[in-house]
This record gives C-alpha cells, structure tokens and sequence, in this order.
DNA sequence: TAGCAGGAAAATC
DNA sequence: GATTTTCCTGCT
C-alpha cells in the first residue's frame, strides 16, 4: 500500500528519526524502514511531501500523522522555548525535528533496556526481542517482527532474555512485563493522568516493592514524553545533563551542577534528578520535552 | 544518603 | 588491543 502526504507543516523526517527517541527504524538510501504498531512502514521526505509504503492498512496516513505528530503546532511550541540564544540556535539548526508517538509498551520496554547502554546497543537487544519473541510479517519480502507483547515476554525465562544479551536486564524486562500484563500499572491510565500524577504512579511502590522494577525516574520520563504525549516531561540523561549544567550555570545549586556535569564522581540522586527536572520544566514551561529533544540533538552534535 | 555493582558492546585512546 | 564510556537503577 503506498500514499503519499502532504506535510503542510514544518517536519524533518531525519532529525526526528535520529532523535534518539525509537530503535526500530533503519535508513536504507533515501528511505526510512520502521517497525510500529501495527506493521512496518517505508518513508521519505520530498520536500513538502512523505511518500509511504505500508505493510497494511493499519499503517496508513492517519497513523503516520499521529505517529509524527504532525498536528502539534510546532513553530508555537518553538516559539515559547526561544528564550535565549543557544536555544534559539538549536531550534533553527534542527528546525522540523518532532516529539513522536510510539507504542507505550513498546517504548516502556525499550527504555528500561537503555540503560548503560548506548543506542547501537540498545537497538541490538530491542531487534533481538521482536525476532525471538515477536509475530513475524512480511514486507517487501523481508520478515519483520511485531514487538512482543507484555502477554508474550512475560510467559519467557529470564534465561532466554540473557541470550539476548540482556544482562542484568533480563530480570526488568521479564517482572515489568508481568506487571503491565497484570494491570498492576495500567499504561492507559498513565496516559490520562496528568504529568506530575503519572510520574509517581509509574515510580510507585506496592508493599515495599516497586512495581516496574528498574524503571526510574529518567526512563520514566521517557516513557511519558515519547508515548504519551506528557510534553512537560525533562528526561535527563547524561547528555542532557551536561549540556543543561553548561548552559544553563544559574538554574542549579552548585553542587547539583557539579553532579550533572559528572565532576567529582559523585552521582545524583533520585532527589538530584527531580529537582533538576522541575527546573527546567519551570523555565520551559508545558513544552519542556520539546526542548529537552532539541538540546540533546545540539549536545550531541557538538559535544562540550 | 552515599557509594557501589551490574553487564556487554561501542567509542576512544 | 586495552581502556573508557555508555540516553541508570537497585541495593546495602
């Protein structure tokens, strides 16, 4: 099935894919290859236009448009972070870059893989789940997988995830999986609740014991800004701490500076996190995500 | 609450 | 080829 889209509005299908944001799509020449929801979608940016071919009709236009969020206005978001320079500068130099919607189990899960772990690798375990435990479809005469459910990857060994190359993630994936499963945390409800609600449900404890084990602060973060849309949501990871600690030298205690910078070896605690976190949001404001994305692609592009 | 273990691949030297 | 770093969280 193919179609083609008119754009409309300002988008950049490569920045947006290179965002760090999702792990299953592939570039191959001037197409992009993803595996989504409900099948696998080809896509390339001609100007104005993404020209598409789906594995099905579940792929179609309207999913490609909400996948991409085509409808946030962006050049408004843009507008409220434009506040200072750099990040004026960043949002001129990946202008079209887009906050996207993905699959909340999916995302959740990769996620909690991702941490001490950098992208190539953290592709290879999220690739290695769907083709173990996934549906397998074919598209354009290749076999694609489906990411597995919660349903499926609970019923599995923390064993068989080992041979994945999970390592100590291995016994996460397996308990945060049972737990969704179980609707001990109800991912839809998550998606309701508004951000600040939503963070402490998914860092919340039963009877001692976390529920999404492994999963904290920074990957939940993840999880509500790239799934659920809870745009105030500041995911801070080691980039983006450095890069907020240098930028932006007054919004922190200095010793919390220190830590974001990864001076002194001491790290930050969940307290250091939140407190960074909040800043940002408070001089962001409810498009705070938005920034957090432009400022990783910034830091990224030209560490220090 | 601070410090450390975890785990393997990529990046860097 | 060895060492350091890597989109962190849990445990003591």
């Amino acid at each position: 099935m193919e179609y083609n889209l008119a754009l409309e509005v300002p988008f950049n299908l490569q920045y947006t894919l290179e965002s760090g944001q999702v792990f299953r799509w592939e570039r191959s020449g001037d197409w992009w290859v993803g595996d989504v929801t409900h099948g696998a979608v080809k896509v390339m940016q001609e100007g104005e236009w993404l020209r598409c071919v789906a594995s099905s009709e579940r792929v179609g236009s309207s999913f490609v448009r909400n996948y991409f969020r085509l409808d946030d206005d962006l050049d408004a978001v843009l507008s409220t972070l434009m506040k200072d320079e750099r990040m004026t500068v960043a949002a001129q130099r990946f202008y079209g870059m887009r906050l996207v919607r993905q699959d909340q189990w999916e995302c959740l899960a990769s996620f909690l893989l991702a941490t001490n772990a950098n992208i190539p690798r953290i592709k290879k375990m999220v690739s290695a789940l769907c083709s173990r435990f996934g549906e397998p479809f074919e598209f354009e005469g290749a076999v694609h997988h489906s990411f597995p459910s919660p349903e499926a990857l609970a019923s599995r060994s923390v064993n068989e995830f080992e041979e994945c190359g999970l390592g100590y993630r291995a016994a996460f994936i397996k308990r945060v999986a049972a737990a969704v499963r179980d609707l001990k945390i109800d991912l839809l409800e998550i998606a309701s609740l508004p951000y600040k609600e939503a963070h402490e449900l998914l860092l919340s404890e039963l009877r001692g014991e976390k529920v999404l084990l492994g999963v904290g602060p920074k990957v939940a973060d993840c999880f509500l800004l790239y799934s659920c849309g809870k745009d105030e949501a500041f995911p801070i990871d080691v980039w983006i701490g450095k890069a907020v600690a240098g930028w932006y030298p007054r919004l922190f205690p200095p010793r919390l500076r220190r830590k974001l910078l990864g001076e002194g070896g001491s790290k930050m605690s969940g307290g250091d996190y939140e407190t960074a976190s909040e800043a940002m949001r408070s001089r962001f404001g409810k498009y705070a995500g938005y920034a957090q994305q432009y400022i990783y692609a910034a830091a990224r592009a030209q560490p220090g």
